[in-house]
RNA sequence: GCGCCUGUAGCUCAGCUGGAUAGAGCAACGGACUUCUAAUCCGUAGGUCAGAGGUUCGAAUCCUCUCAGGCGUGCCA
């Protein structure tokens, strides 16, 4: 609906100054905006304040030319208004409104869905945990947003690739190894003395016992440089595994898994330094090489390749980066935690190094997850080691619940989980308060089929009874979907869609407590079930971007 | 010290990229079930948008400074 409104007053616009009446010829950027207040219109634009300077000409005075313009353009108004210092305030014929029921009847599924993306080629990398470790709740904020971001985008017209970087070659991997041997170690008898910087978390001893009964006593006195690296692979497996168990139980689907490792033995790693230093970007100092990041304004140069030979992190991140562009992606979409914020710029770095816009890189920083229990913090790390796993807050209240609650917040705000909050089945509780809208609307549709109320055909009927406040405010927001889906996909916010929801539940239920659907009058029970059928389809094209189901019963 | 994020109602947060009288949910108070799901709804109350300047027709939104909180600042990942 937006989008037409725009269309017309661009297209009146340029009328103008086919006719002369107005003289610039400026087009600016025309903002149709929703206003605060009813009685303002269903749409108002300030493009005549806008063009008040280029016109040398009061913003009312356009205002009226524009409008005598726009006038002519058919029965798509009941009203057109200037208001206060040269707003266009715009009323939209109730026809109109009620008719967009049935084009959002025959999209369905699609319905929200747009070209904004044009088919451009994204990737969105997110989790990337190190396989050294179960999955926390921090992973499981960047899990439901990745993958929101994600649907968000595909749904916006881009294509869309989910991958998930797994680091399996820096000397974390070794640390992992070492520490799942002494831990073998140590259950086969042995006195061992566990370092602080090992893994210090029980799944440790879980893998070692796993070892102890695969290999009995065979690695015991065996020499670390042996022992080690058989560890590290299978316990980096068994981990990677459980990442892959507990994702899949979270209903995010990676499209591909992307191997650190696999850069190393394809040459790749050392091609890119190769190529950086080519361009120049990369230069020796006190036995290092080092990025020069500070040419694209990262505060210090980087170290590529350590003084003792080995490649730091920083340098497969420019072999992968490298091919992320390489497989033809126009923007790599990265999803991280907050606490690496500091590595922004020196990614930028990388991809104008790789002579790309740094924009071709959009990093996603998602903040921090508190963990309450009734509004009392929950002990995340009491002693090194433990924490809450992502698993446990799934098995506690349920894959939709936690889906939804991450996406809550705006993902740059720290967020509160509340996990009794999250639990219970009552208004306080946004996820039940919108899917309980769905199962309320399918029930009517069961109650009305028995009664044979529910029409053959929905787009015969007429809409015309549809006059309550109610039922208008209804049609209007169900109207504003799909410009929600794109801006969401655009500005990468899923949280708009959980607030979009809410509020679409909202003016439901008030719906439902003031008027009866299941009535004497035929007529008017066929339109409100279209109402409620294209309510109930919008519900659940938003849950299902944000990975939450729309139950058809409660 | 420097960098990034945040600061909006008692609490948790939105605010559509600069618009008209700043919104919602909890919590508080007062109401509504002979009814298609009361797992719901309606109403009342609640504000120096951290503070001070600036930009302009117009600022919670943009710029500068100050204050407060979080995070980061490794030849670790």
């Amino acid at each position: 609906m937006k989008k037409t409104l725009l269309g017309h007053v661009r297209k009146c616009l340029e009328n103008c100054y086919t006719e002369g009446s107005l003289s610039s010829g400026i087009v600016p950027d025309i903002v149709i905006e929703v206003p605060a207040h009813t009685e303002h219109g269903d749409f108002a634009t300030n493009v005549a304040m806008q063009l008040a300077k280029p016109e040398k000409k009061a913003p009312r005075q356009i205002a009226d030319i524009l409008v005598k313009q726009l006038k002519e353009t058919g029965d798509l108004f009941e009203k057109v208004e200037i208001a206060g210092p040269g707003f266009i305030n715009f009323f939209i014929n109730k026809d109109v409104w009620r008719d967009s029921l049935k084009s959002i009847l025959a999209e369905g599924d699609h319905y929200g869905k747009g070209s904004a993306g044009n088919g451009k080629k994204v990737q969105v990398e997110f989790v990337s945990a190190n396989p050294t470790g179960p999955l926390h709740i921090g992973h499981g904020r960047g899990a439901a947003t990745g993958d929101a971001v994600a649907s968000l985008l595909s749904a916006a017209g881009f294509e869309v690739v989910r991958e998930y970087y797994i680091n399996d070659a820096g000397n974390q991997m070794d640390t992992l190894g070492r520490s799942v041997y002494l831990r073998y170690c140590e259950l086969l008898g042995k006195t061992i003395e566990f370092p602080e910087n090992c893994y210090q978390g029980d799944y440790i001893k879980d893998i070692a016992r796993d070892l102890v009964t695969k290999f009995g006593s065979r690695y015991l006195d065996a020499p670390d440089q042996d022992a080690i690296p058989v560890f590290a692979k299978i316990g980096g497996d068994i981990i990677l595994d459980g990442i892959k168990n507990d994702l899949a139980d979270f209903g995010v689907v990676h499209d591909t898994w992307f191997s650190e490792q696999t850069l190393f033995d394809a040459g790749k790693v050392a091609e890119g330094i190769t190529l950086m230093r080519e361009r120049g970007h990369i230069y020796e100092e006190e036995g290092a090489l080092w990025f020069r990041t500070t040419d694209f304004g990262d505060d210090k140069d980087r170290v590529v390749v350590r003084g003792n030979g080995v490649t730091t992190y920083f340098a497969s991140d420019i072999a992968y980066h490298r091919d992320k562009y390489e497989r033809g992606f126009d923007w790599a979409i990265n999803v991280w935690g907050a606490d690496h914020h500091g590595y922004v710029p020196r990614l930028k770095a990388i991809v104008q190094g790789l002579g790309r816009n740094p924009d071709d890189l959009k990093i996603i920083l998602v903040q921090l997850v508190s963990l309450l229990r009734d509004g009392v913090p929950v002990s995340m790390s009491t002693r090194s080691g433990e924490f809450v796993t992502l698993k446990e807050v799934v098995d506690e209240v349920g894959r939709d619940a936690a889906r939804f609650f991450f996406l809550m917040r705006r993902s740059d705000s720290q967020l509160d989980f509340d996990l009794e909050l999250a639990k219970r089945q009552s208004t306080e509780n946004p996820v039940f308060y919108v899917q309980y809208a769905h199962a309320r609307i399918c029930s009517i549709f069961e109650t009305a089929t028995e009664k044979g109320l529910v029409p053959e055909d929905f787009n015969a009927i007429s809409l015309a009874r549809l006059d309550a406040a109610e039922e208008l405010a209804l049609i209007k927001f169900l109207g504003k979907f799909p410009e929600t889906v794109e801006g969401g996909a655009l500005n990468f916010e899923p949280h708009r869609i959980t607030y979009y929801l809410q509020e679409l539940a909202g003016l439901f239920h008030g719906f439902y407590n003031r008027h009866r659907v299941i009535g004497e009058d035929p007529e008017l029970s066929a339109a409100r079930l279209l109402l409620l059928r294209c309510t109930a389809q919008t519900l659940k094209n938003g849950l299902l971007l944000l990975g939450v189901s729309a139950p058809e019963k409660m």
